[in-house]
DNA sequence: AAAGCTATTATTAGCTT
DNA sequence: TAAGCTAATAATAGCTT
């Protein structure tokens, strides 16, 4: 730079040194390895600043997701790309939706009323019963455990505490009805938060790096993927539908400190061969083997900012953990292991 | 254009019918509706454009999703978006998967190198057992269905007359074993076909618009969606991640030669209130009332080149339902319709 | 609405450091 | 390996049709 200004009385021999600018190139495969790997970077940061443009100037969302070609995964999303992915497959109902089966916006957000109508209806005709006591973990008790968080009405952090593979099917009727509440008045609250924000973040776990833009921002490479907190619900609400889930919540293997703090965790969980494990995370996980116990372990990372369902099946038995956000629109679960698995703590 | 070239010789007053050329704009939200729009259909081009510059000079795959503020969804994909969006979900596994939990790609290909081998070990162990004969349409048999259609060495066409809701649960274990040896030999004939290609198209269904962009072709609006055919598998094989099923097969809402033939076809279907539907598809689906007989009914559409599994639950029964690729790469699945479902017809 | 035009702004290829 | 430079190409805002 400096060296460019100094040379400008014009030596024929500093020409050279000047750019040649910019050159045209065919569209296809760059066989020089170096020159596509700087290709692939330059060009991807501006995609995705060409799509947070997009976002900001049409108020539109959307997602975009890039495969290297060794398999690391490049993502923008707005809000997130989760968000948008949940959308895409709602199209195609991917979830369990009550009657509506991939339907337009406004019809999905009619019947969506419709349910939470009836939900909240058969919420009242059993909201005198209280959750029976059980052994293991502080008893669930509808006063007992209510703390004064924004607009919570009956529900507070109960859902830390909360026994859930010990309890019958009545009682988890019982904490589903209150984890629907939950949902609700977090999801009023995310959409508050989240209204017209663009974030721009990039964070890298294993074989994931999660790039989010902020137009409103200068553009970082190492904003940390925290952030922004964006867990929004969006047109489509994630929990209305897994509303309807049979199978007992028999909890996950993360304690809830690690999710609402915000940080990416690891959290270590001894994995079975029958082993299922099922989200719409970018949450990374490993598989090793743990060299003092010889037994399989799988490590959790970046579970922060999502929500998903965690199916769990271990010797042909089905868990299934449903995940919620707290008030301040982190995430968090019920903090109970599954039978069968051994919880080896939440370190990092 | 002739205009601009013949008021080259100057006029003062053609001067303004010039144009004032680009104009820098902030980034945020254009107030004016004509204006926004103009912008989103311009820039979601360019885009569009850039993503599969991107795809064909550094050989990544994405998906580039954006949904309108009505709702509407418009994507790219190379190969195509499901492809990108069941890589992107595997990241968390969101399949079932052996052991395996969201392995490093190199690690997922390792172990589904094993469980293949563990699948043919099994199937050659029962593969002297022929299916059992049953009432309802023509009987499974290991030789009489043969067709010789490429590479498929002891599969033919047996799956479009398979009676699959009529199976037990050992015939169905033979029918999954068939279909485990259609898929290889699918996979392999998708993967040639689809090496390095970019395609473009568009349509629109409904709410939903697909585009994809062939940069090998001139930009073109109103190429047909399925001109491109491009099934691919990719990295992670689908059918590895529905091999475990455990839930019986018990048909398809559609018949077989809807999804082969390419084309968007419409099947209308009676849905009950407990009805669920998944899959990973951009299939367009609609929820109308059928004027003569006051019944829901679902209307699908845009079912091809797409494959997913198809869950539904009636009555609190579940039912599952395979689609698989024909050796063309076309959808297709067993035409069963399970039981509660009354097929209506595939009109379109 | 959609397509074409063009002066302008924005992106970027190959280079240097 | 990554960041900065700059001439050159590429995209596009506001216009007309």
């Amino acid at each position: 730079m400096a060296n460019n200004k100094e040379t400008e009385d014009g030596k024929k021999e500093v020409f050279r040194t000047r750019s040649n600018g910019r050159r045209k190139i065919p569209i296809e495969r760059i066989a020089d390895q170096t020159r596509k790997h700087v290709t692939f970077s330059k060009r991807r940061l501006g995609l995705f600043k060409k799509a947070s443009e997009l976002c900001a100037l049409c108020g539109v969302e959307m997602a975009v997701l890039t495969f290297s070609e060794r398999g690391k995964l490049f993502c923008f999303g707005h809000p997130n790309s989760d968000n948008i992915i949940r959308r895409y497959l709602n199209l195609g109902s991917f979830y369990d939706e009550p009657a509506g089966i991939g339907l337009m916006v406004e019809e999905q957000n009619r019947q969506r009323d419709e349910i939470k109508r009836k939900t909240d209806e058969k919420k009242r005709a059993t909201n005198r019963n209280v959750v029976e006591k059980k052994k293991v973990g502080e008893p669930v008790d509808d006063e007992k455990n209510c703390q004064s968080s924004g607009t919570n009405e009956g529900c507070g952090n109960w859902w830390e505490v909360a026994a859930v593979n010990e309890m019958g099917l009545y009682e988890l009727e019982q904490f589903k009805a209150c984890l629907m509440e939950l949902r609700k008045n977090v999801a009023e609250k995310a959409e508050e938060l989240t209204e017209n924000s663009l974030m721009y973040s990039s964070c890298q776990a294993g074989n994931v790096v999660i790039d989010q833009l902020d137009t409103n921002q200068n553009l970082s490479n190492d904003v940390g993927c925290n952030s922004s907190g964006s867990s929004t619900i969006g047109n489509t609400d994630f929990w209305d539908n897994v509303r309807d889930f049979e199978n007992p919540v028999l909890g996950m293997m993360s304690d809830s400190s690690h999710l609402i703090s915000g940080d990416d965790k690891v959290a270590n969980v001894d994995v079975s061969q029958s082993y299922k494990f099922r989200f719409m995370n970018e949450v990374h996980m490993m598989n090793e083997v743990d060299l003092e116990s010889g037994r399989d372990v799988a490590h959790f990372s970046n579970l922060s900012q999502r929500m998903g369902v965690f199916n769990f099946t271990v010797m042909n038995q089905y868990y299934q953990a449903p995940m919620m956000e707290d008030p301040k629109g982190a995430l968090t679960n019920p903090g109970v292991m599954p039978q069968g698995f051994k919880y080896e703590g939440g370190q990092l």
